[in-house]
Order: structure tokens, then sequence, then C-alpha cells
DNA sequence: GATGCGCTTTAAATGC
DNA sequence: GCATTTAAAGCGCATC
């Protein structure tokens, strides 16, 4: 058992996945990181390509109602609606 | 001078004065963090909040330009423009 | 309530309040990359400074740091902690 | 070019690159979480377990860090860095 | 249900 | 000006 015996191969290997699973996610991070700076190279807006990727993750009516709190929030401050 | 003769009193100096100027600093931002309390508790958005207040540090052409662009992403990406 | 009567008021209110925090937060800011820039013009290394500030606020926390890092250890290797 | 041709077509491809990176990115931190929940159930403590594996992956810029730490404070007092 | 902590992401600063 | 590195902010989980 963990807690008294001392599993002491258990715990190494769990930390051993762990790490193997996290240099993997970081690789996938750089491959993200290395696809803006090629967009970024071809002359486009990463901020903006930054936001639309987050609202593809929404769904449908989600994105219909951030966006008409948003027109709201513009039209109440003085702000123009696209 | 600093590099050689070394003026321990002047380094001192400028390091006291950061350290008060970033508690002020940090004071101010618990101050803000307060107030999008404040806010969320009367109903608001805050996430549509922050969005609006970082709209209102652009200038006019600006946002235009940066909601131009998102509307173009959008289209070409299949999702509704607002 | 601010969702669907739409208290437009409450949430200018609101937004001048924080925008004003955040010019005042943004002029401490402003003054504390001013005063690296005069230490940097006197000679002084204001990344090894910046380094120093941070020492110097984590010296507090380091003590708790260290006992925590025994404390998780001794947890790792079954010991009880004091 | 992207800003006015419009290249409709690069812009998806770059989005659906990066949207299927992500994807594969947030599978492998769900892994991750999974390891640890597995953990947890045999009696470990993720906590620690969390802190043991960024001390592991710090191992090595440690060294440099404390270089780093001695080179900054022989500079901040007028000593020559080796 | 609230609070704190860790992670992720985003903005800024510096050096090339 | 661009790219890297570092600090700040926001978010979400886990705990109490």
């Amino acid at each position: 058992m963990a807690k008294s015996g001392f599993a002491k191969e258990a715990l190494m290997s769990f930390i051993d996945r762990i790490v193997k699973l996290e240099t993997e996610k970081q690789a996938l991070a750089d491959d993200i990181k290395e696809v803006y700076s090629e967009a970024k190279g071809t002359g486009f807006d990463t901020k903006v390509m930054r936001r639309i990727i987050s609202l593809l993750q929404l769904d449908k009516g989600d994105l219909q109602e951030a966006d008409a709190i948003e027109s709201l929030y513009r039209t109440a401050v003085g702000l123009p609606t696209p």
C-alpha cells in the first residue's frame, strides 16, 4: 500500500508516465507556436486567429450569446458595433 | 560611479523606490479585482467587460480595423458575424 | 437586474472606475520603468536589479517554501510531518 | 498576400492545423490528469507528486540558476564575473 | 460555496 | 523589427 508500506516503485512509475506525457504535450505546444509563426509570416493577424480559434470551441448558442452581450455592452459605453 | 566604485547606497535607493512603487501598483490591482467582483455580483459578465475595456484602449481606427479583420476571418472559417 | 433590464448606468460606472484605476496603475508601471531607466543610466544592471528585487520579495516566502519542500519529501518517503 | 487578396484557404489550413494540434494537446492533458487520478486512488499525494515532478524538471536548470544568482550578486557588489 | 493554488495563456521587455 | 525570454493576468481545479 502506498501510504505506509511505501511503494517507491509505483510512485516512480506514475511519475515517469507523467513526465513522458508532459514531454509530448510540450512538443505539441511547440508545434502550435510554430504554426502561428508561419501564419504570421504569411501575413495573418495571429491575435485575431487566436480569438477565432477560441470562438470555434464554443457551441453555436454560446457564441451568439457572447456576441449579443458584447453588442449590448459596446452600445452602453458608446463603442460602435461591428 | 556605479560600475567600479560600487555605489551601494545608490543601488539601495533605486531598489527601495521600485519596491515602494510596486507595492502601490499591487494595491491598485487589488482594487480593480474588487470592482470586477462587485460588478459580477450585480449580474454583469466580467469577461465581456474585460474585453470592452481593452477595446476602449484602442483608438477608433484600430478598433474598426480589428473588427474588420475579425469579420473577415469569421466568414472565412464559417462563423456567423455579430 | 443587469441581464435583462440592462442597467447601462451601472455598467458605465463600473467600467469608468476600472479604467481610472488602470490608468493609475499604468502610471505607476511607467514610474517603475523610469526608475529602472535611471538606474541603468547610472550604470546598474537592471536585469540584476529585477532579480534582486524578486529575491527580496521571495525572502519571506522562501523559508516557508523550504519547510514545505522538506515536508513534501517526508511525505513522499513515508515519514510523518512535524 | 493575406491582407488584401485574402487567402481564405491558407487561413483555414493554418487554423485547422492548430485546432488539430490543440486537440491532441488536450488529449495528453487529459491523460496526465488521469494518471494523477490513478495515483491518487493508489494512495499517493498528487500535490506532492506535482511538486516532485516540477523539481525534477528544474534539476537541469537549477545549477544554471545557482550560477546566475552568484553572478548577479557579484555584479551587484562590483566584482567581476568569471 | 468560497478561497487558494497551479496552470495556461497573453502581454511586455530586452537583445539580436 | 523580430524573436526570445520574462512577468502579469485570467482561468480552472481542488480543497475546506
